[in-house]
RNA sequence: GCCGUCGUAGCUCAGUUGGUUAGAGCGUCUGACUGUGGCUCAGAAGGCCAUAGGUUCGAAUCCUAUCGGCGGUACCA
């Protein structure tokens, strides 16, 4: 040992097969849904330059917050923004060794990776907003983030499941990735009432902050951070943070914004009409009726109209897609349409509470994104399935139900009979049928088949010098013995209806038989 | 990160106001059963009571720090 005990980092996880099963599934399912929306599978590096991954470059105050970063080992040299070399003054190109960041997301790689095709372009001057080509992409993969507090569903390393249009200004987009969340979500498996995809605009609450006096980056990210938590501390919650701050249950004091009381009130009352659910025409009218004519605003309620249109015309009705307005998300990429999906699917906890895990899917519009790496605005949209935390809350709600089928085991009792065990495995294989022999150092019969049990092994081949010689193999159908052993009275009887001596020419058959029933 | 809370066998937990040798169930292993798992019976192993200090005649129990879990809060590209 060297100064260090084996064991895993803190939240990374090891994934034990059944797991594994069903994180396939649920790419499998989903990818297939984003397929069918005509979008094509890419994969990214899982590092990039930590300059293209976004602004959290270490060495900055920034630093590391929330990555996992390092110098390159290898020096490259510096370039320019246009691309070129950047020189010393005696003429050497400038080498360093790079920072590298661990990806945490796919969408800022997918940036870079439609950046870097058509950098050269732009750098020509032959790359507009208006001629940046249309790129749609699916992929899925681990990111990494560096987190300080680890919930159930949440890690360090966990992946994504991400579809994103690059290249298209049209809102449609945006209500096809809610029609993708809604149809991949229920092609995995989850009933329409287990889930809800909610919608806003960040032009809208941008606008309606103007209106209040509320404007610049700054200000307002401050203000949305704290309406993002409405539904957890409700609108008298979000007013006492705005303003002078509060206690919460556990005692503790959160500082306020210090805003106005009249603004906070204002910001409250404009919540308030959005606590309880009403209907996608309802919201519009609603929000219609606010609008004093901020430009923002009213941008943003046009473009949330025409998604209500998209929906409607596509047949997803209030069960599958919801207006919110209260929906931030915290990102702050995001400029305009954002959505989340809320799964409504409980589970106990330990200690017997009931939980939700709350949001499982995210997306909306970044028309920024690109452009910090191409200096060309080029509109994109897209959505990310959680798959981790999905697959958590299918498990913890029992509504994981994934079959894994194990292998045919052959108990080894003779060394000599290698050759044998062999050439059933492989009859066996070429059929179609998983099968693995015995290979353990104890090799005592009850050894092989408490091996089979836990493997959960459906059959046991059982094949010693007796049955060679007579030429049969004595099958023991352990799922039958499984199911029986509830009603175990007389062993030996048992014994003799869990298991039974076949023909060695008829093994496979019998075997695929046995297996299908 | 901050506040609170907890940490006793592989797991789930008992353990009286500080008092001798720290317990149970489940699991594991062994045997009854030398080629037959689950049922049954008998037995065994397994603990520096998270770690390091301190208080005390005496600490699993009290105090402090550290680490880890949980809850809340902050952050979240």
């Amino acid at each position: 040992m060297n100064g260090m005990i084996p064991k895993k980092i803190k939240g990374f996880r090891d994934i034990d097969p059944e797991l594994n099963e069903l994180r396939r599934s649920v790419v499998k399912k989903a990818g297939e849904v984003y397929e069918l929306y005509g979008f094509r599978h890419w994969d990214t590096p899982v590092l990039e330059y930590a300059e293209n991954l976004g602004k959290y470059l270490p060495d900055k105050e920034t630093v590391a917050e929330g990555v996992y970063s390092f110098r390159n080992p290898e020096t490259e040299p510096v370039y320019k923004d246009d691309g070129s070399e950047l020189r010393d003054d005696s003429d050497f190109v400038v080498m360093d060794n790079h920072h590298i960041a661990m990806r945490y997301d796919l969408t800022a790689p997918l940036a870079r990776m439609y950046a870097e095709e058509l950098f050269m372009q732009s750098q020509k001057g032959q790359l507009t907003t208006k001629n940046a080509p249309l790129f749609k992409r699916y992929q899925y993969g681990p990111v990494y983030r560096f987190e300080a507090k680890l919930d159930p569903g949440r890690f360090r390393e966990f992946w994504q499941l991400d579809f994103d249009t690059v290249g298209t200004a049209d809102v449609s987009a945006d209500a096809e990735s809610c029609m993708i969340l809604s149809d991949a979500l229920e092609t995995i498996g989850l009933d329409r009432n287990s889930y809800l995809v909610k919608v806003n605009n960040r032009k809208i609450l941008s606008g309606f902050l103007e209106t209040i006096g509320i404007s610049g980056a700054e200000n307002e990210g401050n203000v949305l951070r704290i309406i993002d938590k409405i539904d957890k501390i409700g609108v008298e919650g979000i007013s006492y943070e705005l303003g002078r701050g509060r206690k919460d249950s556990s005692g503790a004091l959160i500082p306020g914004l210090g805003l106005d009381p009249t603004i906070a009130k204002k910001i409250g009352g404009y919540f308030e009409q959005f606590t309880e659910e009403k209907s996608r025409s309802e919201i519009i009218e609603n929000l219609s009726s606010l609008n004093s004519g901020n430009e923002k605003f009213t941008e943003g309620l046009d473009e949330l109209i025409k998604i209500d249109n998209i929906l409607q015309a596509s047949g997803y009705d209030e069960k599958r897609v919801l207006f919110s307005p209260a929906i931030v998300r915290g990102l702050g990429y995001y400029t305009g349409p954002v959505y989340e999906v809320e799964s409504l699917l409980t589970f106990t906890d330990s200690k017997g509470n009931l939980r939700k895990v709350g949001s499982i899917c995210g997306g909306g519009r970044y028309d920024g994104l690109v452009e910090r790496l191409l200096g060309i605005k080029v509109p994109a949209a897209g959505a990310s399935i959680g798959v981790d935390r999905l697959c958590e809350l299918l498990v913890l709600s029992g509504n994981a139900n994934v079959k894994m089928d194990a292998p045919v085991l052959i108990a080894v009792f003779d060394d000599e009979l290698m050759g044998e065990y062999q050439k059933m495995a492989a009859e066996l294989r070429n059929a179609g049928v998983s099968t693995e022999i015995y290979y353990g150092a104890e090799r005592g019969l009850k050894k092989q088949l408490g091996y089979a049990d836990k493997m959960n092994s459906p059959v046991c081949l059982l094949l010693g010098s007796d049955e060679f010689e007579k030429g049969i193999v004595t099958v023991r159908d352990l799922k039958l013995g499984n199911e029986l052993s509830d009603s175990i009275t007389n062993k030996d009887e048992w014994k003799q209806r869990v298991q039974k001596e076949v023909p060695r020419n008829e093994l496979v058959s019998v075997i695929k038989q046995l297996l299908h029933h």
